[in-house]
DNA sequence: AGCGGGACCTGTGGGC
DNA sequence: TGCCCACAGGTCCCGC
């Protein structure tokens, strides 16, 4: 297998839960059975303060790559045995946060300007390729942790829900606070993998003002709210395997996803539903775009 | 206690 | 054309 140029298997930045969901199923396709043979860390603070040292992943074979919220894991299964459990991985996380990005490269290819992460991967009897993770904006991290390591993470320890495995009977109690409902959705902790990006689009398509107090929605409106959460989460997924299922080159193609947002950067422009102008508002420091006539 | 907002980063793009 | 600066946001951290 050879890869001329790199296979980049997110483009773009705000990766959410669709987005890692189709990072975590196109990856895991590459790198399941895979050795770790060689890892190197370029920039340490690409590394999680908790982790162990990138060194500990070799000898490790990746099973599967999945999702939980917006980490990247991949699971991991021991070569030959005789390992100190304390100091062996069982898992290693990957954060992309805002521009991180996973590229599987040739065994020969250069570190680029933002490649934070290298590792030497293998599958048995084929030929050796390597793993990058880029990321321009450091906000990034990876973590090679194992189960006891990650319950001392908080942000791990308090991940909330996965918003598709949600029912209504569930969700609507999460919706505590005088705090607005967007907040609300952006806290990992009340359900996890909704960004900025699926938290505005999810409000619009429920008829929802994000500034309204998280516990002033009627049971109604926050069974609407999940519903809406759940299909475009659901439909930005299928879109996303569609439109990576033959790989964005380094340079190519952004997909025709962003022309399908109703309301995320669209301030000023006509409202879909009601041809009045979209108005932007800042929550949380976040820039917030909804339709007033719309969203109650 | 719970919430709001600044810091962290750097590439991008709009305005002059 | 080129420069400058605001902007993008997930999470951590601090202050009110």
């Amino acid at each position: 297998m050879s890869f001329r140029r790199p296979l980049v298997l997110w483009k773009f930045t705000m990766p959410e839960c669709p987005e890692v969901e189709t990072v975590a199923r196109s990856l895991s396709a590459h790198i399941s059975g895979c050795l770790f043979e060689r890892a190197s860390l370029l920039r340490s603070s690409a590394l999680h303060p908790l982790s162990l040292p990138l060194e500990t992943l070799i000898g490790r074979s990746a099973r599967a790559v999945r999702r939980r919220g917006k980490l990247l894991i991949f699971d991991l299964f021991p070569g030959s045995g005789g390992e100190d459990s304390d100091r062996t991985p069982d898992s290693l996380l990957v954060h992309l946060r805002m521009t991180g990005r996973m590229l599987v490269r040739d065994a020969g290819a250069a570190p680029g300007k933002h490649t934070r992460c290298v590792w030497s991967m293998r599958k048995p009897d084929a030929s050796p390729f390597q793993l990058f993770f880029d990321d321009a904006r450091t906000f990034g991290k990876v973590f090679a942790a194992n189960q006891e390591i990650l319950e001392k993470w908080d942000f791990w320890r308090n991940l909330g829900p996965e918003p598709l495995e949600l029912s209504r009977e569930a969700f609507i109690p999460l919706l505590r606070g005088q705090r607005p409902i967007k907040s609300c959705l952006l806290d990992q902790s009340v359900v996890a993998g909704i960004g900025n990006i699926y938290a505005d689009e999810s409000l619009f398509r429920a008829g929802i003002d994000p500034a309204r107090p998280a516990d002033s929605l009627s049971a109604e409106e926050g069974g609407r709210l999940l519903d809406s959460i759940q299909e475009i989460l659901k439909w930005a997924i299928e879109n996303k395997g569609s439109s990576i299922r033959d790989y964005l080159d380094a340079d190519g193609n952004k997909g025709s996803f962003q022309n399908n947002f109703s309301v995320y950067g669209r301030a000023g422009k006509t409202c879909f539903k009601c041809g009045g102008e979209l108005q932007k508002l800042k929550i949380n420091g976040r820039s917030t775009v909804h339709c007033p006539v719309c969203q109650k």
